[in-house]
DNA sequence: GCAAGGTC
């Protein structure tokens, strides 16, 4: 009997449509089961013990989703059981299906034999091919880059954390206590006789080790508080009123913060510069239109140039030229460009949006929502997605080739995001599927737009002040007649003819000033995230809304405005090391999972390595952490009077 | 009570 663990249930619903075999069992997991711990002598938060944090090396490796764990559990207890991995097919996927290797392995001895199976879509044919080609073994490079990365995050997110929570709860800042104590029913009460299995040598493959105990107290235990699993409950948290303070250090968040806290810092700056212009109002050929002159910063000249050309009716074609521009088809759908685009389309947040993805997703309307790659592979069938497009658009197309306009993206797991089968719901939903629709047959099926550029350049008759005038057509729709998203505004200027009069309705001196960068909206924060590497496509966009719980930033007008608190932890980690808070942290642990990936690398020494770098940031902190919490705790101090 | 990474 085959047991195909999927890592969603939509997805092991669609494997189990596809593959309707007898001695075929398909059952899921939700994400992770395993969840990566500190040890237990480090779970007490103590000042004494941060050092110890970095140094540690053995994890201890707890149930987070206790039913699936007990699922799977006794599923494999059948007598002729045989594992499938077909969790996603990425090196987080590859983690998970680890760790349900681990508990077979548990179950069945170390030399059980079982396959993964790969697969990029929930495309019936996709998962009937990819049962064919079922692979012998884990990837256990992806396997290792994946453990790196939650092993580094892990140690320093929590040394960093507990560092600045607990140094400014010493001098003063702590808000109202809340025990850090058990008596929540996650802790390990009940000592199974399990406890402490050792699982890192027994499921090495190809000289893979890795040191893990495996804690099952919580499933043995009588635990029924749900809060011991709860992420669920964590996104929803809104207010810290009642919890102590507390300062999280992460390499994506603060990364993400010194983004905002400096542009803050560009706006503050800024000192605003007078200049004045001359506008005018032309008419030629019964057409009316605008030009102006360039920017005059000094104000006795600009009046001066004002006066001398006031009088004039005329004014004469100095030059009229015209450019043709190609506007580029967009790219095959990758996560960030399609949340980015919709921020700005529906004005909803990343996060939200990305579950309405996952909703359309895993009731079968597109492809795999949490991509990297924006080319398509090579046979891929474009039949089913174009026709899916059209009938939920109520588009007809004479039937071409598809030819795609491929990007330079692949992350070797996912294709680019397509649509599945029509969705003809209305709401969020619908817009949500019709931009992914109307991207893949621009993508595909459409041809680059061209737009006309026209430039004009004049004399007034008095004065002889030159002015421009500026004109925008579309010449060739292409594209942008199924993708009308962000539609070029047209502005066309007459066709002017060099040399020729044109005639001046009125002519006026106009004041401005330079104005200073406006605060990051969402969808710029997160393009400037993915520019600089953080976080992924499918947690990219929590950061923003972490930022706002953590009491880092607020949202003004839809545009991001750090807190006191935000500016102030940024400055003072800044002023010990821009390493603490710049994305070269992020740089690095992403180069370190390529090194590991391309075997350049073991996972333990990359492990050291990395962790040697901050282990001596972190005593740096610890040198300065004085001055440190005394700044944050007048800061919260503050805050929080504020707030009542 | 920590991170970031999955999914719900």
């Amino acid at each position: 009997m085959f047991i195909v663990v999927a890592e969603k249930a939509s997805v092991a619903e669609a494997i189990r449509d596809a593959l309707p075999y007898k001695g075929l069992k398909v059952t899921w997991v939700r994400g992770h089961v395993m969840e990566m711990d500190l040890p237990m002598n480090l779970r007490a938060w103590r000042l004494e013990t941060i050092r110890d944090i970095m140094g540690v090396r053995r994890f201890r490796y707890r149930v987070r989703d206790r039913e699936s764990y007990s699922r799977l559990s006794s599923v494999f207890s059948g007598r002729d059981s045989v594992l499938v991995i077909a969790t996603d097919n990425d090196h987080e996927g590859e983690l998970i299906g680890y760790e349900i290797l681990m508990l077979y392995r548990r179950i069945k001895g170390k030399d059980a034999e079982y396959y993964r199976m790969r697969f990029n879509s929930t495309d019936r044919r996709e998962i009937v091919g990819a049962w064919s080609r079922l692979e012998g073994s884990l990837n256990w490079r992806w396997v290792g880059k994946a453990m790196f990365r939650h092993k580094f995050d892990l140690l320093t997110g929590a040394a960093y954390t507990r560092l600045l929570t607990l140094s400014i709860s010493k001098s003063g800042g702590r808000m109202a206590g809340k025990s850090t104590g058990d008596g929540s029913g996650c802790s390990s009460s009940n000592s199974s006789s399990r406890d402490g299995y050792s699982a890192g040598s027994s499921v090495s493959d190809a000289g893979t080790r890795h040191d893990l105990t495996i804690s099952t107290s919580h499933i043995t235990g009588t635990n029924t508080g749900s809060n011991c699993t709860g992420s669920r409950n964590r996104s929803r948290k809104r207010s810290r009123s009642n919890d102590p303070m507390l300062i999280s250090w992460g390499s994506c968040q603060t990364p993400t913060l010194n983004f905002i806290v400096e542009r803050e810092r560009e706006i503050e700056q800024f000192r605003p510069v007078d200049y004045w212009y001359i506008d005018a109002l032309l008419m030629y050929s019964g057409i009316q239109f605008r030009a102006r002159s360039t920017n005059i910063y000094d104000e006795v000249h600009a009046s001066s140039i004002y006066e001398s050309c006031r009088g004039s009716s005329t004014a004469l074609v100095l030059e009229y030229k015209e450019r043709a521009v190609t506007i580029h088809r967009p790219l095959p759908s990758r996560t960030d460009d399609v949340l980015r685009d919709l921020v700005r389309i529906t004005g909803r947040s990343a996060s939200y949006l990305l579950d309405v993805m996952e909703d359309l997703y895993s009731r079968g309307y597109i492809s795999y929502p949490r991509t990297d790659t924006n080319r398509y592979p090579r046979g891929f069938d474009f039949s089913r997605p174009l026709r899916a497009a059209l009938d939920g658009l109520g588009i007809t197309l004479n039937p071409v080739h598809a030819r795609p306009r491929n990007g330079m993206h692949d992350d070797n797991a996912h294709p680019p995001i397509y649509p599945v089968s029509p969705y003809h719901g209305s709401g969020i939903e619908r817009e949500v599927w019709e931009y992914i629709a109307r991207r893949f047959l621009a993508n595909a099926y459409a041809d680059d737009a061209t737009l006309v550029k026209q430039h004009a350049r004049l004399v007034t008759a008095e004065g002889s002040v030159e002015l421009h005038a500026e004109g925008l057509y579309v010449r060739d729709e292409g594209f942008l007649a199924v993708y009308r998203y962000f539609m070029p505004e047209e502005h066309r200027i007459p066709v002017l003819v060099t040399n020729s009069s044109v005639d001046v309705e009125w002519i006026d001196l106009v004041k401005d000033r330079t104005k200073p960068p406006s605060r990051l909206s969402e969808a710029e924060l997160l393009e400037i995230m993915e520019r600089h590497g953080i976080g992924t496509d499918a947690t990219r966009a929590e950061f923003p809304s972490l930022l706002l719980r953590r009491g880092y930033a607020t949202k003004v007008r839809s545009r991001f405005k750090p807190t006191a608190l935000g500016t102030t932890l940024i400055d003072a980690l800044n002023a010990l090391d821009g390493r603490l808070v710049n994305a070269d942290t992020r740089r690095m642990v992403e180069m370190v999972m390529r090194d590991i990936e391309d075997d350049r690398i073991k996972e333990d020494e990359a492990l050291n390595r990395s962790i040697e770098l901050y282990d001596h940031l972190l005593s740096l902190c610890i040198k300065n952490i004085g001055a440190i919490a005394d700044a944050l705790s007048n800061i919260t101090i503050a805050g929080k009077q504020g707030r009542r």
